[in-house]
RNA sequence: CGGGGCGUAGCUCAGCCUGGUAGAGCACACGGUUCGGGACCGUGUGGUCGGAGGUUCAAAUCCUCUCGCCCCGACCA
């Protein structure tokens, strides 16, 4: 391909609307174009690397057992409300209406529609294990599109759902998922970790995410060097450090002590002359139909999918201010776990383990000192709420736990049968039984991916493409075009290559040497090949690697066989 | 949805406070010099100042409404 007759447009200045690397190079290596709030063009450079991605993607996904279909993108109400996520899923559900008033969707998953369609073909288990993928267009209304390829709104997905006879055989689908996922990653030269996961309103069972290790991640990974890993909001931990023993005795009833202005735990604390684990921390939640109070100890905080979980609600949300007096009968600051009536009282469990404990006493400017959980109250629910914290112990091996950034580019999920009773997607088994299918959903962001190996492999000139997802594995530069003999000798080496199979972009616009330079940069060909009039007239062309930049003089005649043993190494 | 900010040339922005001829750099076109790391000189093309209403002799500028976009907090591939 000759860029002058190609479609690649560089530009010079970031977006202002830019944030990230990977949003910012994009665009300015004329990749994407946004057309609206997390709505892109993908452009011929950065279509060629979406699809060398979606090929991989492809490859593996077969290898692995699955077989390729495309579903639709616009889908029928009647589905969605036979799931019960036309009323669960929200604003991200794009709704929308036909000529004749009848309700469709834009799919931001498509767990009904493989519903439907293998449940009308699907009926003995001699039928199974059944596991079909695609790879389409995904239009989820986020409230904040950002990011660029990050965090669109309508994005690329692989997706694929997986039907099973019996829970062993979901699990070898899993299994297989996992290894693909690997093989896609690592083919994609990427540093990734996959980690347990919460499965959020999907649903399901077990659940794994890969996230692509970047300071710009936009979730939390817990990770140890056992092994472990876990996203933030799901990440248990071993046992805590007892908290420090109580200065004094432990009285034989709470005492109210006076604390006026405050109401946050260290000041609390260093008022008390305690320290912030000797305390309870108090927060109140609104949920879609309840008021519920939260315990955690004074140096934890709550970790919200974990309460949201073990509520099993779809909504939560911290009570305003005006709630929590009227739940409390105090001032908001100053909730504590004694006396509260009419609420749910949930609590962590190291919070009853705490032998005595400071809350706040459901009225203003006062706190209650020698509570002793279970004695002066006691939790209506008792389960893991804490976030984990960097040095907690790791739950497998109890070395100290780290917390790094990571963009979560893939989700496995075991489903388990909420959609195939949902929808009455059942099979016969040998004995004549009705039984529901056991699904697994595995998804895959394709532009996320891509923006992530950008975040992973760039320098301050630019992008640094890890060959399999680079739009164009060489880029032959011809300095004066103009010349015959660096014409001849470009033109030459073009065709050589492009023979030779190497993807090709040929440079022959008429530009400065810097700009051509630049723009090389920029857009990331792993290897390149300048030709310019001295070294051409020498019979030499000069060869480098965008990942060191060094530059090697080379003969005319080795170059393009060169290149190649280059591309080996980029 | 709550809080903050921005919409002026293809791109990045100034001008707005204090109303009076719409600007710069880059890009683009032409001429010349230059040419291995984003050249220089000259000439030129290009803008209903996001939109609608209002105030005013006069609005990019002040007021109201609206649309779009961005940033900070709760969702997800």
């Amino acid at each position: 391909m000759r860029w002058s007759r190609y479609f690649l447009y560089t530009l010079r200045d970031n977006p202002a609307d830019a944030e990230v690397i990977s949003h910012q190079l994009l665009a300015r290596a004329g990749m994407i174009d946004k057309l609206a709030a997390g709505i892109y063009t993908y452009l011929p450079p950065g279509w060629r690397s979406i699809d060398k991605l979606m090929r991989i993607v492809r490859e593996e996904m077969n290898a692995a057992g699955a077989v390729e279909l495309v579903m639709p993108c616009i889908q029928p109400a009647e589905l969605w409300q036979e799931s019960g996520r036309w009323q669960a899923y929200g604003k991200e559900l794009l709704r929308i209406k036909d000529r004749h008033e009848r309700e469709f969707c834009f799919a931001p998953t498509a767990e009904e529609v493989i519903t439907d369609t293998v449940r009308r073909r699907v009926t003995s288990y001699r039928q199974l294990p059944v596991n079909l993928y695609q790879v389409h267009t995904k239009f989820r209304d986020e409230i904040r599109p950002r990011f660029g390829l990050m965090r669109g709104r309508e994005f690329l997905m692989k997706d694929a759902y997986s039907f099973h006879a019996s829970a062993a055989s979901l699990e070898e689908a899993y299994r297989a998922m996992e290894h693909a996922y690997r093989r896609i990653f690592d083919r994609c030269g990427l540093r990734y970790t996959a980690v347990e996961a919460d499965t959020g309103n999907i649903g399901g069972s077990e659940s794994h995410e890969y996230m692509v290790l970047a300071d710009t991640g936009e979730d939390a990974v817990v990770a140890c060097a056992c092994g472990y890993g876990a996203n933030l909001e799901k990440a248990t931990t071993g046992r805590i450090a007892e908290m420090p023993a109580w200065p004094g005795q432990i009285p034989s009833a709470p005492e109210a002590v006076h604390t006026p202005g405050t109401s946050s735990v260290p000041d609390v604390a260093a008022f008390l002359h305690l320290q912030e684990p000797h305390l309870i921390k108090t927060m109140i939640f609104e949920t879609d139909q309840e008021f519920v109070v939260a315990l955690v100890r004074g140096d934890d905080e709550v970790n919200e999918i974990k309460l949201k979980n073990a509520l099993g609600c779809t909504h939560l949300q911290l009570a305003a201010e005006a709630k929590v007096e009227q739940v409390s009968g105090g001032a908001m600051g100053y909730s504590g776990p004694v006396g509260l009536r009419g609420v749910r009282l949930v609590a962590d469990p190291e919070v009853m383990r705490m032998p005595v404990a400071a809350t706040g006493a459901n009225r203003g400017d006062y706190h209650l000192v020698g509570v002793v959980p279970g004695r002066d109250f006691a939790a209506d629910l008792v389960v893991d709420l804490r976030q984990a914290r960097v040095g907690d112990p790791c739950p497998r091996c109890g070395s100290p736990l780290e917390i790094r950034r990571g963009i979560e580019v893939g989700h496995i999920f075991k489903l388990g049968t909420k959609y195939s009773k949902a929808m009455e997607c059942h099979y016969l088994d040998a004995q004549g039984g009705v039984n529901p299918m056991i699904m697994g959903c595995y998804g895959l962001g394709l532009g996320r991916t891509v923006a992530a190996a950008v975040e992973q492999n760039h320098d301050e000139h630019g992008i640094i493409w890890p060959r399999p997802l680079a739009p164009f594995e060489a880029e032959v530069i011809a300095l004066n075009p103009d010349d015959a003999t660096v014409g001849q000798t470009a033109e030459r080496l073009y065709g050589e290559l492009q023979s030779a199979g190497v993807e090709v972009l040929f440079d022959d616009r008429d530009e400065r040497a810097g700009v051509k330079f630049n723009d090389a940069d920029l857009v990331g060909f792993p290897v390149r090949v300048v030709v310019g009039k001295k070294n051409a007239e020498q019979g030499l062309v000069e060869l480098s690697l965008r990942r060191d930049r060094v530059k090697t003089p080379t003969p005319i005649a080795d170059a393009a066989a060169k290149v190649r043993e280059l591309l080996e190494q980029a």
